[in-house]
DNA sequence: ACCAAGAATGGTAGCGCTACCATTCTCTTT
DNA sequence: AAAGAGAATGGTAGCGCTACCATTCTTGGT
């Protein structure tokens, strides 16, 4: 079997059929320099009758402007890279920008290979999560003419742009909150944290922050998989089997804490009065149930957006906190 | 500002910094045509030590072969388009292809503008959303030497190639499964068919097996806005006070039910008893709420690979109907 | 030692555009 | 009427690769 790519229309042929040169249609597709109106009317009536559609390929090739914006995100299921990617390609579209994506599935070898593959695709800047990367990723990126947004995080070192909020007071004032709330005795249920760098970053912050207040961590239920609302339920489950006098649940975010509230309702575990949830995340799904949930709301379209804007601007290096929103909710 | 793209590395100086031609590198890179093992050795020295990156945009436009497969998606935030994505992903990149996309909103002026600004890149294929595309969509992919597929729909005339279920016959087997269980009094909770052309399909196929079978739709709220869990809870309550004695309720898909559920939940409303709730989609979440959702599970993810292996196996235009599956739960 | 036959390699013409420069065609202005 | 400024246009050299062809090296067979 055989390919054939595209129409040959070529912008030589609507030269031809316009009466005029390459250079003169070219200008007048970019609108960019000058030409009278009757040529321009010529261009395109050429241009339509033809049905030519203009080869990015080569005119990427001769300007050394891609405007291709590469994702290489850890996963496409989870609802958190899905909102950025929403936040960010509108802005790019707006800005003749193209959004092309590779998903990772949370494996830092298979990021680099990707941001390789991306890279030769002379991106005008590769978006990832978080500051977790291989040295090989680094020094492409480094090496790379190219702008680079690490997105999600903004607690370490950026390599170039980075957009997101602090994972690590997320987990702060989460568990700030729980101790002002009375809850002592606490557990957590969350996803493989090897992988998602960022659940693993407030984790360990909540922790702290209980040690710290005097009422640490009574038992923790991690499973070694994606988080899913499956998994959160099964996790309370086998948490509240192991430790039943929990008085509260920390979960690795809101699709765990789902789980866990669906776990509650089954068994008629009453909340927060027997047993308090805390989530993350402030998905649209939590304002719903019939209590809303106790979480915390972090700006993941607002993230897309300004990190897209940064890059249409060629914004110079900095890192942009965009904070969260701790929502008081009815469960903790 | 200015911009400045990818280190200048390029094949040339590869070749000479290994001694060799152009062509020999060219050879070796792409493990194509013959070449010794000394000469290979010299060239990954060579590429390494410079820190080449191929230049794929070159390479495309050399070739004729971008391996760049376009998806012009209505949304991102819905979970069935990230499952298709995510199928689809998966396989291209095991074929050295790569994703780019887009997003309609589900507005077909939108798609037009998009898959024109898509075909630019001399695409391998377009994958759409569905058989309703503008004049001008049709006419580009037509013209345009590169393949199409629609997904997630089978009821109407594909233009090239096509994945996915009918959605009239979904439609036709809740309504036979509502009648089967003794429902009479049957609503519906749905959210703008006019952009989600499925949905609307479910919908009118829905009602005429209702009807045939001797009880037609009682009532049903439509929300012209995007389907959300929110959106299906408030439709219930809508539906519920202008018509409180009906006896199920169907929604356009499982967010919407969900959103309903809730509602239920929330008023002490015993589900099925007093109510039952029939979705579709089959979203993971459904299986876990205490009581499983009654709904139709779809193949998305089988539709994305199953997209993609077509497309990179350059199969004949055909139609590719996955079916569905009937999950009783315990909402009906 | 000599000759195919094939392996290994190099040279180079494009791919379809854009950037740049050269040229031609208006108009004012003096 | 001549000159100059600027608008409008055309010609063409690449951009960095790959496809194709030509050439040069190896082989093994006789």
């Amino acid at each position: 079997m055989d390919f054939k790519y595209q129409s040959a229309v070529t912008l030589a042929q609507v030269a031809e059929a316009a009466g005029v040169g390459e250079s003169t249609v070219s200008r007048v597709l970019r609108n960019h320099g000058s030409f009278s109106g009757k040529t321009r009317d010529r261009v395109i009536a050429a241009v339509e009758r033809l049905g030519y559609v203009p080869n990015r390929i080569a005119g990427t090739l001769a300007s050394a402007g891609s405007r291709l914006v590469a994702f290489v995100i850890p996963s496409l299921s989870n609802i958190v890279f899905a909102d950025v990617l929403r936040g960010a390609s509108a802005i790019l579209e707006a800005n003749q920008h193209q959004a092309v994506f590779a998903v990772t599935d949370y494996d830092p070898q298979r990021e680099e290979a990707l941001v390789a593959s991306m890279l030769a695709w002379r991106p005008t800047a590769v978006m990832l999560a978080g500051y977790e990367h291989t040295q090989g990723t680094v020094k492409m990126l480094r090496a790379a003419n190219c702008r680079s947004v690490e997105l999600l995080d903004v607690d370490g070192t950026a390599l170039d742009l980075a957009v997101g909020f602090s994972n690590r007071a997320a987990g702060h004032e989460s568990a700030q909150f729980l101790l002002k709330r009375g809850y002592r005795r606490i557990g957590y249920v969350g996803h493989d944290l090897n992988r998602d760098t960022r659940a693993g970053k407030r984790f360990s912050s909540f922790c702290e922050t209980l040690s710290a207040g005097g009422a640490p961590l009574v038992d923790c239920e991690i499973h070694a998989a994606a988080s899913s609302v499956e998994n959160g339920r099964l996790g309370l489950e086998q948490l509240l089997t192991r430790t039943p006098d929990l008085d509260a649940v920390y979960f690795s975010n809101d699709d765990m804490a789902l789980g866990g509230y669906f776990h509650c309702l089954a068994r008629g575990i009453s909340i927060p009065s027997q047993l308090a949830i805390f989530g993350y995340n402030g998905l649209d799904i939590g304002r719903v149930t019939p209590q809303p949930f106790s979480t915390i709301r972090t700006p993941r379209v607002a993230t897309g957006q300004v990190a897209a804007k940064l890059v249409v601007d060629n914004a110079p290096p900095q890192v942009v906190d965009l904070g969260f929103q701790l929502i008081e909710g009815a469960t903790a």
